[in-house]
DNA sequence: GTCCAGGTGTGACATAGATCAATGCTTTTA
DNA sequence: TAAAAGCATTGATCTATGTCACACCTGGAC
């Protein structure tokens, strides 16, 4: 249950088992099947999530009606809705399991009561931030300035699993261009039209 | 030279005078004059900087020469490529002074230092990467969704003061438009022919 | 087995914003 | 105080991507 979530720490910063042991109480586990929402937009986001196994996504609707998505969350990856999980705001976002998961849940009190009894892992916390920061920077930069086809390509390159996992759409929508526009530089790239 | 970023950093934490002893130490300051580099695409980034006064961006640049902002700095910010920081990869970002400026800045291993022996200051570390985080999701989500109008409106709405310090092809920049298109823009909102 | 929802592909057309080119300010610099 | 550099504006035109509409396929629900 609690194994990956030790790895993943311990990746990132030293902690004997015996003080992993606090994680295991402050916790709850709890399984979802395929298109279960885990919040809402509109919700205040309750829940850091951290994901054993399966795959969700966090996305936003816009007043046209258009998906956008923030993020997909596989193995071993955190997902919230950070603004409003601190603030107790309403979220703009909404999280939903793109296949059965199973997840690690911790509740705004816990959290505060964790890093309490745990001051090491603010540093587990900052490093985990700083390396979703620089992803996101530079996310933002690359829709700034590259074309759908090359954003896609570094997608693949950056993200092999999730081109398997993710429907299509999906995947526009993350890179923020329309199905159809997928579609078709998919079709160029493969018949070697494409500048790739 | 010291009182902004103690004002700032007990805006988030406690900190004792005594504590923040710690950090004189560790900060070396220096002036720069408008126009002025503290970093170049392609070198690896040697410090962190907080503004004491002025404004710096950070910016790269793209393969057909085009700009791309990520940030603008202020009196009270801190700017930085984190990733070359911290991986000591060459960098892909140029950092430049717009005003004259007075920085504070700190090197790599005086940083290990600083949080050595201020463990208390991950937290802070942690905050303010977690606040730039929200911020660069939000922006994100803006980018792929809003036109080029909604995107100037939520920035003059947000950053007033940049809006009078930065040039408008800046801005432009920033919002990932052509100067063209944002004074064409501008023109359509004073005219009230906009949606606006 | 059949039906239907979810997913993908593709053609015809529309459009936001980019590009190119020129003009006239204002500020810096020498 | 003149020249140069930086900046904003505007018109004409171009283009990558969006929009709309429809066809086809597949896998699960019944």
């Amino acid at each position: 249950m609690f194994e990956l979530l030790y790895k993943k720490i311990t990746e990132k910063i030293p902690l004997s088992e015996e003080e992993f042991e606090v994680c295991k109480t402050l916790f709850t586990s709890k399984k979802v099947r395929k298109k279960q929402f885990l919040q809402q937009e509109g919700d205040v986001s309750r829940y850091q999530f951290f994901v054993n196994n399966g795959l969700l996504r966090s996305y936003t609707i816009d007043e046209k009606g258009v998906e956008h998505i923030l993020q997909f969350a596989l193995e071993g990856w955190w997902t919230a809705d950070l603004y409003s999980f601190f603030t107790e705001e309403p979220s703009l976002f909404n999280i939903e399991a793109l296949e059965d998961s199973e997840l690690l849940l911790i509740t705004r009190p816990s959290w505060e009561t964790l890093l309490e009894k745990l001051p090491v892992l603010e540093r587990y916390f900052r490093i985990l931030i700083q390396n979703s920061l620089i992803a996101t920077q530079r996310r933002l930069m690359e829709s700034l300035s590259e074309t759908a086809e090359k954003k896609y390509l570094k997608f693949m390159k950056m993200y092999p699993e999730s081109i398997q996992r993710v429907p299509q759409h999906m995947i526009a929508s993350y890179l923020g261009i329309t199905r159809e526009t997928l579609s078709r530089l998919r079709r160029d790239i493969a018949s070697g039209k494409s500048s790739a």
